[in-house]
DNA sequence: TTGTACGCGTTATCAG
DNA sequence: CTGATAACGCGTACAA
């Protein structure tokens, strides 16, 4: 708020040239330690700070990459957003972000803004892309020109960029066959919608395996990504046929709607795991915690979203074609499946 | 990674000056019709976006506000951040993140990144500060200097800037109220460290209100933050007494602190709620849907962060000295007391 | 309505 | 080892 004090009042006042000054500030060797060391008092007895501004006009870097990812208050994408905005601070990168609200995609302002501020790579969560493919190819080639880009999304053939994701369907195909041993034969699939790109992966895992086994086709119910969703699905599903087809097993989405199931199951009188099985995804961390614990899928987000920086970074050194990375899924079998704690298996 | 086209090459392919690229920019009125849709064709052609440096340079604006905080996969810093920054971007401002892992707090190198990147207005949430209070004063004077400064926090003599907190001593009073209530008369608080500035309150208030009742000192016990270290605070303070001695509820210091507790209680062997009655803080989305639901305390989490944002953002366009704003807090009564369903209150 | 010229704060390139 | 000066890209007086 006061008048901002620049390399030239440091110069100035050392008797110095800014030539000199911007030396010191870079640890250059070439000045003499006297000239150095008056040049740093001045620094210092001001409180000058260099400006971004005029760093980045000169030399173009900005020191920073873009995150843009749906409301954070997800706990998913919270851990995903905190492991990498992390590992870009440790790479010396600061870290921009771009909320994407749940009515909103991400459209070409959001590109504009990330160019205007010359950031140096962009890593996009979840499913906040437009559905027009056509924009999509446009906006991802004119952002490539100017800074990589990593998506934590299925590969697509609009999706011309890095693209990290989970083994979705083998997760899910596992899933199915933890509750195949266990006895299940009838098994719902509950949440998500197949709108997003991403989603189907584990709904169609979930059909693979159970065609895989010959079982009958399971009873899919879209819903959402959150716990009241979880709730509605179970509702609708179970209110919406005869006790005796009910499935014994369900299979969720995410651990958000698992939870929401879970509450609902209580309170139609179920007992669980006994007269319901149910299975999460992603591995949050309440898992463990609410009773019975939630067997459920991890997606090691943590190393997830720091290979993605790893490579934001590595491509922003030097630029690589488009290429796909897959990262594995764990089943962690707990307690909601009703397996014997002598066959627990910790994570 | 191109050559970047700038101001002049549209000046010079649209025949124009500079000035009228930027008032075409601007959306000035003085400009010709004509003129202007030529200026716009040859910018829509080249695909050019202004650089924020450049402008940066000349007006010294930002229009990016930066939010320092723990890290994020915490629920309820998610959620402020979530909402912070949601805010923020609604109105107009871009968010700079700057993550404090766990060993590290706010020091000199963060205030420098603030004031380098020229930002409008910072956020301070979460026990993040320096426990040197000479520094954190010099450190604050100084960002102050630069851009206003709102810190999510109990107020403190060495804070100098806007506080925003929630009336966390009259919210534990409450909480030990309601057991009273319900006939509890040995109430414990686990969790927190009063090593920080903000913790303190909450035990404090449990403390204040069980004297004014007229009840035996409470049994504290420290812990942290998180699910694990609610295990481990039950797991000591009831293994480290007689069982005739136990306290008949339990106050976390969170959600997350109550969500370990009820894990451990139940490990125990014990019923909630009538072996043990439970309370929360934050209100957190899960709370709902744990077994028994659990009574806690609601922060106002989203309108308490926006709030934030509007007051740094006043702050920002008429300066004004340090002061202070308490949020109020809301007892939300669930089953983990035992409370009947006919005195039920839903969120 | 449009153009010219300068300043914004810094770094890099030369010359000395 | 140090200094002068030209970029960097844009906005804004001021002039035309």
């Amino acid at each position: 708020m006061d008048k901002t004090v620049t390399i030239y009042d440091i110069a100035r006042d050392a008797g110095v040239s800014t030539a000199t000054v911007t030396r010191v500030l870079a640890g250059h060797k070439n000045v003499r330690q006297q000239t150095r060391e008056r040049v740093q008092r001045v620094i210092d007895q001001y409180g000058y700070t260099p400006s971004a501004f005029a760093r980045g006009l000169e030399n173009g870097h900005s020191h920073t990459i873009g995150i843009i990812l749906p409301k954070v208050n997800n706990p998913y994408f919270a851990e995903l957003f905190a492991s990498a905005s992390d590992e870009a601070q440790r790479s010396g990168y600061s870290v921009w972000l771009r909320q994407i609200s749940d009515d909103e995609t991400v459209g070409d302002s959001v590109v504009e803004e990330l160019i205007y501020r010359r950031l140096e790579g962009a890593l996009f969560m979840g499913g906040i892309w437009d559905d027009g493919t056509d924009t999509l190819r446009g906006m991802l080639r004119k952002l490539g020109q100017y800074m990589p880009i990593v998506a934590l999304c299925a590969p697509h053939p609009d999706l011309q960029c890095i693209c990290l994701h989970n083994d979705l369907n083998g997760c899910m195909r596992s899933a199915v066959r933890h509750l195949h041993t266990l006895g299940h034969r009838r098994i719902a699939f509950i949440g998500g919608s197949s709108k997003v790109l991403d989603s189907g992966a584990r709904g169609q895992g979930v059909l693979d395996e159970m065609r895989l086994l010959g079982l009958e086709p399971v009873c899919m119910h879209e819903g959402g990504y959150d716990a009241p969703s979880g709730e509605r699905a179970v509702s609708r599903l179970l209110h919406g046929m005869p006790k005796n087809l009910w499935p014994t097993a369900l299979i969720a989405f995410n651990d958000l709607v698992a939870l929401g199931a879970m509450k609902t199951l209580r309170q139609m009188g179920l007992h669980l795991p006994q007269d319901m099985a149910v299975i999460g995804c992603d591995n949050q961390f309440f898992c463990s915690f609410v009773d019975p614990p939630l067997t459920s899928m991890n997606l090691h987000t943590d190393e997830h979203a720091r290979c993605a920086i790893r490579e934001l970074l590595a491509a922003q050194r030097n630029p690589t074609p488009p290429f796909t990375l897959m990262h594995d899924a764990t089943l962690v079998v707990r307690e909601s499946c009703g397996v014997k704690l002598g066959y627990r298996k910790l994570d």
